[in-house]
DNA sequence: GTGTTCTTTTGATCAGATCAAAAGAAGCCG
DNA sequence: CGGCTTCTTTTGATCTGATCAAAAGAACAC
């Protein structure tokens, strides 16, 4: 529905001390749009409402967010990097082995780290990543004939 | 230690299916003195006892066990593939965010999916995948300078 | 031993991602 | 408003990890 990025967009991206760029409005809506989208899939979307921009642009945007706290960058095993702006919470994934989509997953215990293994082999640990794995329910119709 | 490949890794080979060639017995081998190795370490051990082989046969030695269940793979974002050969119980891995080195950490939750959550968005769940997150010990005394 | 089947070698190819230099835009300041 | 500094984008090369494919070679059932 966004014709024209929204102001909340800018302030976002003001917000976390970076200038306002075409590119970057397009990669903060896209992933507004698209939770959990491929870099590439962001830049389709970027390219509908910027047809000149490059991939490398969006690439800069999105690690220029990541590491500016705006999104996160998940990498589910054998899947390339998808990126998601919730950042200020303690949720995990789930992700359908057959089509590779990914949706959220409350985190039901609490704040980061969620676990606490008994034996760390003398790590400090800082975070708990939980992903699982299994069907989608789209997946699961279709292995079922 | 082993010079020459002691019969045990004939017969886990062998009894998973597969053929035993040379290339299989080093990288079996191989992933036994060092867990959690990169196919490219696996590679260079391999090489000390075969000088002949090729990367690509330990990759295919290293799919091949994947798919017969003699090994895992593990791949934590932003690092290549590891291969284990821990397979027959439900356990988990720290990683260091500054090394990069993994340990195994045992599962204490029982048997796989080992955690359940509230929501599954509809997906049936298999497998619950948990990777922790912090520092080994040698990196923390390192940043404690 | 012999033959079929599986494995390895060789070399090309791929995807996802990153690097680097030059051109261009953002936005601060007067 | 206009200039200037700094940051961003573009363009095109490059990299790693991994996979594909055909031909040569080895495993092992008989």
């Amino acid at each position: 529905m966004p014709a024209a990025s929204a102001p909340p967009t800018d302030a976002a991206i003001r917000g976390a001390g970076l200038r306002v760029t075409g590119t970057r409005r397009g990669v903060y809506d896209a992933l507004h749009e698209a939770p959990h989208a491929r870099a590439d899939e962001v830049f389709e979307r970027v390219r509908r409402a910027l047809p000149g921009a490059s991939m490398q642009s969006v690439y800069n945007a999105l690690g220029d967010f990541v590491g500016a706290g705006l999104a996160r960058r998940i990498e589910p095993a054998g899947h390339a990097g998808l990126f998601e702006l919730r950042v200020a919470d303690n949720h995990h994934h789930i992700v359908c082995r057959s089509c590779g989509r990914v949706e959220d997953v409350e985190c039901v215990t609490g704040s980061a780290p969620c676990l606490h293994p008994d034996d760390t082999a003398g790590f400090s640990v800082e975070v708990a990543e939980v992903t699982f794995w299994g069907l989608c329910p789209a997946c699961t119709a279709a292995s079922a004939n």
